[in-house]
Parts: structure tokens; C-alpha cells; sequence
DNA sequence: TACCAAGGTAGACAAATGTATACTCGCCAG
DNA sequence: CTGGCGAGTATACATTTGTCTACCTTGGTA
């Protein structure tokens, strides 16, 4: 058995990957998205959605958790950038009818927290039709059976809620008043819902533009509710 | 293999179940808590925990679906009531000490509501502790592979946040000014969200008590943007 | 040229699974 | 006593699964 020196495959593009293991993967994807779950696929039944002899798979797996983990590493990078990107655009078309006098409440500017919110619920649920699979399997992984895939998912949700949390202050969507920390949970509970509501979104298309003030209306509630409790001295800050 | 008849169930609520049936759904409760997940249990395997013959199982169920819509009703009829009286139990606690003027903001009683939440959290969360598999299986189920089952957890879910909305306006947790369809939005996304802390909770014994602080900040957000933005005219109603 | 490792295939095997048929046992009705 | 019936068991079988060992093909390179 000769252990393998060059597998480190740094940050660069995987586009000269083996052909197999990329079939396998988008074969995990096709069969997890509809009828199973990333953590009982079977290795046959994988190989041979992929047209496969089953022994591939060990070419480039060492187990079914080995390659979830492998699908879950590749969403995450899927969907990151793309989010965070579709933060930064929404909250400039937002930014572009700002006019000067706007309504403030409790140091919140009501009006165009409105239309972030719009804008990038909008762009999510877009982003979301785009990606079904992607969105299907992070939410079925995050609760399943597999504590590993579970773990490696709820590591990934934290890190999209940090991001949240990032752009949130760097926009200013919040009054500065507003610690940090509660920003952070507060976004965290936001990713959180907004991914479940992307399930119901891929899953019941009538009742898609439903669903998106759904969320906007959800949001919008959380950020007043937090500014004002935090203005009004009401919140605990969340601990360790 | 010959033992007598006298009752040693202790916690047998349908007294006349066959002993086989009984055996199986515990066994599957068992088995879906710790490593697997209700859509894909072997029918042997189960049979096997529950230490009978294989073929006991058709003389039950039809299906693995089958014994899973069993283990959802089941688990629906466990919660639901005991759910109510626990908010009931926990607005009585929270009316005992309260004083008379008490600070208003948007029609709310800021003190009341946090003294309810405090209570109603938990008491929730000490339900979770006595009945740990039942939220396991919930929450996982709710987005599981099997559709049937994901539809049946979203009706159980659906009737948990109609509970909860209805206790909120018999209760007046929230000024009568706000919409009952708004009231059940709030309601809708609180449960789900208590649900999902409460796999947290059970994982992550260390960190209980922080997530117990986290849910009570989360629902007085919500309760607190919804006053204030519906006291401003600023809500959309949730379309159909 | 010859070599060699990575990627892929073929065939075999024990183990496990779902399911069908046939048996046993206790119970209550007639 | 007998005969059906619900509940549980025993055995058997075809299929499917994970995994092992061995072989083939390719492209690069010493």
C-alpha cells in the first residue's frame, strides 16, 4: 500500500479532477436531491446512477461519509461568495433611491431596511432556484442521521451567519448601538430560517412570491424588534 | 420464552396494543434517536432491537413508511397537549407578581411578556429533557427523504403553531391591535425555530443554559418588532 | 525503450435484506 | 371438543450490498 504524497489539492480550481470522481459527486447530488439521504446512499447504487463500475468508488472515496463530506465541502464553496456578492449588489440598488429625509425609529431607517431586505430576499430565493440541490441538502444534512455531516453543516451555517453578520454592520443595516453580538445571533437565526424557507420555496412553486414576504416581513420584524430593545437597554446579551 | 401475563409496561398508554407492536415502535424510537433515520430503518434491523422474528413486522405494518406515520402520530399526540398546558401553566406563574403600572411600549407589557416567555421557555425546554427522541425524531423527520412523512411532521408542525397562535390571543401576550394572521406567522416561525434549539439543547448539554437565553431574546425580538411595526402601520399581511 | 502509477473494469464472496410459505401456540365462540 | 383467528416463529430464497484480489488502459517520464 503506498500512501498517497500529492492529494493536497490547495485552492485552485477543481476543474482537473477525475472524471469519475466528479461524476460520482454529481451523481450524489442527483439521487440525494430527490429521493435519499446523503448518509445511507449506497455505494453501488451510487456508482451505478453514475454509469460506474462500483470499485471507482474507492478510487477516489474511502467511505459514503467520506464523499458527503466531500459534497458538503463543495456546497459550501458553491454558495458562500455568491451570497455574500448577492448582499453586497442588493444593498447598493438599495442605496440608490435613498433620499435624504428618511423616517428614523429607534435609530433604524425603516424605509430602507425595507428595501435591503426586499432586494436581497429577492436575490436569495433567485439564487435558490438556481441551486436547488445545493439547498436541499444542506438543510435534509444539517438534522440527519450522520452526526460527522451534521457537524461539518452546522460549521458551514455558522460561518454564512458570521458572513450575514459582517455585511450587516459593514452596511450599517443596524443602528450602531447595537452590539455585535446580538447582530450575529440575530443573523444567524435569520440564515437559519432562511434556508428552511428555501425548501418550501423549491417545494411548492405556487406559493413562491407567498413564501418571499414571508421572509421579508420576518426579517424586517427581527431587525425592529432588536433595535428597539437594544435601544430601550431590554436586551441580555447572549453568552458563551 | 413463557412469562406471565400480568402488566410490566410502565409507560404503555394504549393499554391494548398488541405486545409485537409496542416492542417495534419503541425499537424504532430507540434506533432513529441515536444513528439512523425513520425513512430507511431496516425492517430487520428493527425487528432485531425489538428482539422478534422479522416477519412480526408485516403483521403490524404494511411498510417502513407505514410504521413511520405510526411513530409521527404517536409522537403528535404526545406533545401536543402537554405543550398547551405547559403555556397555560407558564402564564398562570407569570401573573402571579404582576404589578399594576407597568411600563407600556407600543401596546405591549414588556416586563409580562418577559416574565411568560421565561417561564414558557423553560418548561419547554424541560419537556425536551423528558422527551428527548420525540423532538430528535421530529425535527429530522421534517425534512427528511421520505415525502410522505416530511408532509405529515409539516401538518403536526403546522397545528403546533396554530396552538400557540391561539394561546397567544387567549392570553394576551400580544396587544389585541395586532393581526391574528400575523399573530400566526409569529407563532408558525417561533415553533419551528424552538424546535430546531431544541436538538441543540439535547446535543449540547454544556450549553444549555445559554440556549435557553438565546430563545427567550429570540421570541421578545419577535413579539417586539411585531407590536411596533403593526402599531406603525408598517406590516404586510401574510398573502395565501 | 521500459516502467509505473492513476483511473477504471471484471469477477467473486460472505453477509444482509425483503418477502413468501408454512408452522406453532393461546384464546374465545359455537 | 373443535375450529377459526390473532400473534409470533422457522425456514427458505432471490437480490442486493460492501469489499477483496486481480487485471486492463493510459499518459508521462527516467
Amino acid at each position: 500500500m503506498q500512501a498517497d504524497a500529492s492529494e493536497q489539492q490547495p485552492a485552485a480550481e477543481k476543474a482537473t479532477e477525475a472524471p469519475g470522481k466528479t461524476l460520482l459527486l454529481e451523481a450524489a447530488l442527483r439521487l440525494t436531491s430527490t429521493s435519499r439521504s446523503l448518509s445511507n446512499l449506497g455505494l453501488r447504487e451510487l456508482a451505478r446512477e453514475a454509469g460506474l463500475n462500483p470499485n471507482t468508488f474507492y478510487r477516489h472515496f474511502k467511505d459514503v461519509d467520506d464523499l458527503g463530506l466531500t459534497v458538503i465541502r463543495q456546497i459550501s464553496t458553491q454558495l458562500r461568495q455568491p451570497l455574500r456578492a448577492l448582499r453586497r449588489e442588493a444593498a447598493e440598488r438599495a442605496v440608490q433611491s435613498s433620499q435624504a429625509s428618511a423616517p428614523m425609529l429607534f435609530g433604524i431607517d425603516l424605509q430602507r431596511g425595507r428595501r435591503v431586505c426586499h432586494e436581497t430576499v429577492q436575490l436569495f430565493f433567485d439564487f435558490v432556484t438556481q441551486n436547488p440541490e445545493a439547498f436541499i441538502i444542506g438543510v435534509r444534512e444539517l438534522h440527519g442521521a450522520s452526526a460527522v455531516l451534521r457537524a461539518a453543516l452546522q460549521e458551514v451555517m455558522d460561518e454564512f451567519g458570521a458572513d450575514m453578520a459582517e455585511d450587516i454592520i459593514a452596511f450599517k443595516l443596524l443602528p450602531d448601538m447595537v452590539n455585535p453580538a446580538v447582530v450575529r445571533q440575530v443573523s444567524n437565526l435569520i440564515s437559519r430560517n432562511l434556508f428552511q424557507l428555501s425548501l418550501d420555496y423549491i417545494g411548492q412553486p405556487e406559493r413562491q412570491a407567498a413564501i418571499c414576504t414571508l421572509a421579508e416581513e420576518q426579517i424586517v420584524m427581527l431587525f425592529t424588534g432588536a433595535s428597539v430593545l437594544q435601544s430601550l437597554g431590554q436586551l441580555k446579551l447572549p453568552v458563551e
